[in-house]
DNA sequence: AATAGTGCTTGCATTTTGAAAGCAGTTGAA
DNA sequence: TTCAACTGCTTTCAAAATGCAAGCACTATT
C-alpha cells in the first residue's frame, strides 16, 4: 500500500514524484539523450552519483514512469524504458526548457534544444513522443527524419561553431564556461 | 556571485530553483489561493512547516520570482507578490496538474481546478496571467470574471456536493479520504 | 590471462528536512 | 488599560536524504 500522501493536490502528487534534483534529469537523459542503460546515465552533464542513480531508478520504476529489463546483447547489462506515463512529460520538458531559457543563466549549447522545441511547439512535441513510443513501446516509427537526431545535430553545430569562435588555435588556455546570457562583468 | 551551478542545461537550472518539495507549492498557493501572507501560506493542504516556508520565501525572493514588502494595513505584516518570472508559470502548473490528475491518484476536489485549467487551455491560461499581474504587478485588470474565483467556485460546489452525497445527516462515522481514481478493491 | 566493462552496494561524512516550541513585537476588543 | 489573538519569523535538536569514494561479483573482449 504506502498511500500515504501529503494531499491529493495532483500539482503536490506531482512533486512527490520528481519534485527533487534528479529524477526529471534522468528523464530528460533518456528522452533528449536516448540513454538506456546505468552506465550511459551515470555519464549526466551534473555528475549523478551512482547510488542516488540507483536509488531513483528503482523509485521510478516502482512509479511506473520506468520499466527494466534484461539487454540480450550483454547479460549483465539492464536496459531502461519510458512508459507513456514518463512520455507524457514531453510537453512538460519543453515549457520547463522555454522557462529556464528566459529567466535562468543557461548555456547557449546546452539551450539550443530547447530553443528548438520552443520553437517546434506542440506540432513537434507530438511527433517526439511518437517517436519515443516507437522506440520504447514498440509502436511504428513515425516517418521523416528523427526529431532527437535533428535536435542533437544542432547540439553539436553549436558546440563546434563555439570552438571555433573561441579558439580557432590548439592551446587551450582558459576553461571558464561562457554563458549564453549575461556577459562577463567588465571587471 | 555564487554562480556555482551544475550546468547551463534550462531543466537543471529549473530544477535547482523549484526542484524540491515545496517551492511550487508555495507558489501554487499565491496563483489559486491568492495567498499573499506568510500565516496564510502556512495553511497549506500539505502542512508546510513554519522554518522551511521561511527559508523557501527567502530563497524565491532571492531568485527573484517573489517580492516582499511591508503591509500598509500592519507594521508586522509583509506581503509576497509574485513577479513576472513565477507568473511565467502558470502553463507550468496546469500542465503538471494535467498530468498529475490523469497519472496520480488524485482526489475529485483537488484536482477539478486543475481539469478546468486543462479545459480551458492556453487562452484560459493567458487571461489567468494577466489577472495575476493586475493583482501582483499593477497592471490594468482583464474584464469579466476573475479566473481564481471561477475555480474557486468549482472547487466549493464540488465539496458542497460530495459532502451531501456521503453524508446526508449530520453524524461523521468514516473519516478516509475517497481518491477521485483507483476505487477501493473489492477485499 | 589480462583488461575493460556491467549494474549496482557499502561506508561514512555532510547537508537538508521537519516538528515543536518560543519570541518580540502589534492590533483590536473589553 | 489590560489581555488575548495574531504577526513573521527563529531556535533546537533529531531524523532523513545526499554525495563521494571505493569495492564487488560477475561478463565480455582481446
Amino acid at each position: 500500500m504506502t498511500d500515504d500522501h501529503r494531499s491529493g493536490c495532483p500539482i503536490n502528487l506531482s512533486l512527490e514524484v520528481f519534485g527533487d534534483k534528479w529524477s526529471l534529469l534522468i528523464i530528460r537523459d533518456m528522452i533528449f539523450g536516448g540513454k538506456r542503460h546505468f552506465r550511459e546515465l551515470l555519464r549526466s552533464q551534473e555528475g549523478i552519483s551512482s547510488n542516488i542513480l540507483a536509488d531513483r531508478l528503482k523509485t521510478l520504476v516502482e512509479i511506473g514512469m520506468l520499466t527494466k529489463a534484461d539487454d540480450p546483447s550483454h547479460k549483465q547489462k539492464a536496459i531502461y524504458s519510458l512508459t507513456e506515463m514518463a512520455i507524457a512529460l514531453v510537453p512538460i520538458m519543453a515549457h520547463l526548457g522555454a522557462w529556464g531559457r528566459r529567466y535562468l543563466p543557461v548555456t547557449e549549447e546546452l539551450s539550443i534544444r530547447a530553443q528548438l522545441m520552443e520553437d517546434g511547439g506542440p506540432k513537434l512535441w507530438e511527433l517526439f513522443m511518437s517517436e519515443l513510443r516507437a522506440e520504447h513501446l514498440g509502436e511504428a516509427r513515425p516517418e521523416g527524419p528523427s526529431v532527437r537526431q535533428t535536435l542533437q545535430a544542432a547540439y553539436e553545430r553549436v558546440v563546434a561553431r563555439k570552438s571555433m569562435e573561441q579558439q580557432p588555435v590548439d592551446h587551450i588556455h582558459d576553461s571558464s564556461e561562457s554563458r549564453s546570457r549575461a556577459p562577463e562583468p567588465k571587471a
